[in-house]
DNA sequence: GACAATTAAATGTCAGACAATTCAAAAGTT
DNA sequence: AACTTTTGAATTGTCTGACATTTAATTGTC
């Protein structure tokens, strides 16, 4: 066959999207081999470079992988959570880095959808599920745990309250939306008061899930988001000051 | 300056590595031009199309751009909502596609994320937002709406819905997990009784969401989402009838 | 000073070659 | 005959050098 292409572009932007159309489509299936570059270059009519930067665009989007060798060539790829999550937290966290999105907006939304799966997650939920989240709740209270570490052990808590809910697309979705938020998050410093409170509200939250009750566990994830405001907001005020009291020399310096 | 590489693997993932670490890492910022292709050779130490199909895995995910002529080059591109859009999409659709996802499933996580929005929909809501809504609920009502036409102004209800939130992330996330599902969605046709069930639903949605009535909008939504389920129920099991019943020359055509 | 032609720099594309890798078949050995 | 080794072919990865195309700045002219 022979492939008729826009004419708008680059080459090998177009034979990229030519070939995307078919796996999207379906007319590629997974794990099938694409003919050789060789091949491709015949049929676009473009030298192997072009067709090897087509290749690569493809690749760079887990859509293809290529194997050298005998019998090696591209593969169409079959795209699994664990390919694409990396992929999805590079492009959230670079949107909220890169769009002025204030705390509080991020805020609002990693906590709204974590709550969509507090019903599904308080009539599901395993033992294993509710063992996790007390045992990272343990690990909360040490006291010589680094912001690192805490921050760390928070992601892991909410990480099993999703995966209580049962539902590989949703905890696809909210992990990921989770784990953007994370450079935000270790902008704040946990004061030993903070953690005292947050472990508290996480104690709560468990205990709630445990007994299957959704509207408590709600409720309580929304105590959390609005005392996570409150953190981002002293940490805020704290920068302020000491971005006033500083003397000059030290300003430079950082 | 000189970069040294992790010698795993391809040169060019090497390099698009490298490079995209500096996005990320903030070295390079929004809008700054890269080293021409030729630096970067000689940076590498690499051929120009080794370098090139760095970029072009670069460019793939939007991180940068390319611009031809005396003063081109790449630039270090703003992750802008616009963009990461349709690649959120891309691979969420491809995802339900190749992983055996259900439609339960599916649909279970599609509303159950939906309904994260629906508190700050009731508290935000401007009048536009409802009037979009009650405009796409009247032209559901159409009687000579082709399935597909159907399905693009369910979407726009919803993305409404969404919208009166307030909150871009959230509306790039919900939006993005809406529209990954539509493959789905369209495998269902919807007859003239079942587009009455859906309209009705709108509407109680639209109404409550108009009276800042959050609980009635939430659980009128589980409502859409249980129906929505018998609705694919019953698709499912008209096609098996069919399938079982068709003779055999107009299943050769299928 | 305004406009047109030239130039330079950069990416886009091409052609051909060699290197590295992998598998399969042929050859050789026991 | 069964196993091991060698060879060869196919394919991707990389290099070199060249030319085409596009664009902005420069130069020259009026």
């Amino acid at each position: 066959m022979r492939y008729a292409l826009d004419h708008t572009g680059d080459l090998s932007v177009q034979i990229a999207h030519e070939i995307r159309g078919a796996i999207v489509a379906g007319t590629l299936l997974v794990d099938q081999r694409l003919p050789s570059e060789k091949e491709l270059c015949d049929r676009f009519s473009v030298s192997r470079p072009t067709v090897r930067e087509a290749l690569k665009r493809l690749a760079a989007q887990n859509l293809i992988r290529t194997q050298r060798g005998a019998s090696g060539g591209a593969f169409v790829n079959r795209v699994s959570y664990e390919q694409a999550y990396p992929q999805q937290i590079t492009t959230s966290t670079l949107l909220l880095s890169m769009n002025d999105i204030s705390f509080e907006t991020a805020c609002e939304a990693r906590f709204a959808i974590e709550r969509a799966c507090i019903p599904l997650a308080a009539a599901r939920r395993m033992p294993d599920h509710i063992s996790t989240m007390r045992a990272e709740i343990q690990r909360q209270g040490l006291n010589d745990l680094t912001d690192e570490s805490f921050c760390a052990s928070d992601v892991n808590f909410h990480k099993a309250l999703v995966q209580a809910a049962d539902n590989p697309v949703l905890t696809y979705q909210i992990a990921s939306a989770v784990e953007a938020m994370q450079p935000l998050m270790n902008m704040i410093t946990f004061t030993q008061r903070d953690r005292v409170v947050i472990v508290s509200i996480h104690t709560k939250i468990a205990d709630a899930i445990e007994k299957r009750d959704h509207a408590s566990a709600e409720h309580t994830l929304s105590e959390l988001a609005d005392y996570t405001l409150t953190l981002a907001d002293q940490a805020r005020t704290i920068r302020q000051v000491k971005l006033a009291t500083n003397d000059p020399q030290k300003r430079c310096k950082s």
